[in-house]
DNA sequence: CGGCGGTATATGAGTCGTCATATACTTACC
DNA sequence: GGTAAGTATATGACGACTCATATACCGCCG
């Protein structure tokens, strides 16, 4: 039920199209969610056949009729009772998390080249998110930020270890 | 595909139960991948048709038998190919943030009441992943104390400029 | 004028994930 | 002797999600 209730989101800030809505999502990861058009579509189907949203058909200039949707006062209602539902913190679901940790089992020289790797992904994704004055933004930011520099401490770690080679770990 | 591979991970380092996978995901949000044991237990059937574990049943002290899997060669080559490919950003999927996103809309007060909800709840996570020297251990410790701090931080904000009223406001 | 790229909506197959429920074995306690 | 609590496996319904595919409208470039 969460994609319903993020689209009805940003359907608050201001009426859009089931298009509109999936390059919302995608430009800002910070909203937390994201989903695609075959997931946005029946939903904003669901919201209008619930009352949520309101539909009025508008030509493109650049493509097909558009189908702009806006929330209702009933969206408006259920969106705030379902922002106010208590925290409660995700249940991990992070496929390059977990390569990363199994990678804790390869060789030294391994580790370092994908945790660079895995750095550079970070600085690339730090740039998109520059920008932006908002709370979930700037958290983004830190977290990217703090992430990064963890990154960089592993690999320092790794490579200052890795001086001993075969030879000299043997002797110790 | 991801669940198996996790599954597969975790019986490399040790053979076990679908219960006692179920016990060791939970307890390590940092190895990125929880799931339910409705969902472990085909996986786990899956894995044993594909050849990549064995199956030993074996009567428990404590309750039914027990059906122990451990990794095949197979198995262990299947994961070091899984682990080897490309690290990609997760598209974001959290309620909790998504809530906290559209949360800035709300007045001051609201806004401050919640967050220091959501601080606590990361004060406790933060407890539980106080130990553990793994380099995915170390990354999940260093993001919690990012976030609390982002969370104080985004708090003082807002009582510093809360000492504003309505009043005061409507003069600026 | 034919095709390409961007805008826009739509659907279906198949997989993954959640939640509820059932069963069975054991120890511990009342 | 009944039952509660912890260990352990299992299944089914339902909804969420991914991925592939189709259609259509437009302007632009060669």
């Amino acid at each position: 039920m969460s994609l319903s209730h993020v689209l009805l989101g940003l359907l608050v800030e201001s009426p859009a199209s089931g298009w509109d809505l999936k390059q919302r999502l995608a430009e800002d990861p910070a909203r937390g969610w994201d989903a695609d058009l075959s997931q946005i579509y029946p939903s904003l189907r669901r919201l209008l056949r619930g009352g949520f949203v309101s539909l009025k058909r508008r030509r493109s200039p650049k493509g097909p009729p558009r189908r702009e949707y806006r929330a209702t006062p009933s969206g408006r209602r259920e969106l705030k009772e379902w922002v106010a539902e208590p925290f409660s913190l995700p249940r991990p679901h992070d496929a390059t998390l977990a390569r990363l940790a199994l990678l804790e089992r390869s060789l030294p020289p391994d580790r370092v080249r994908r945790l660079q790797e895995y750095r550079n992904l970070l600085a690339d994704e730090l740039k998109r998110a520059a920008t932006g004055t908002t709370a979930a933004r700037r958290r983004r930011r830190v977290l990217l930020e703090t992430e990064l520099a963890w990154a960089d401490a592993e690999s320092a770690a790794l490579l200052a270890g890795r001086s001993l080679g075969p030879a000299e770990r043997a002797r110790t």
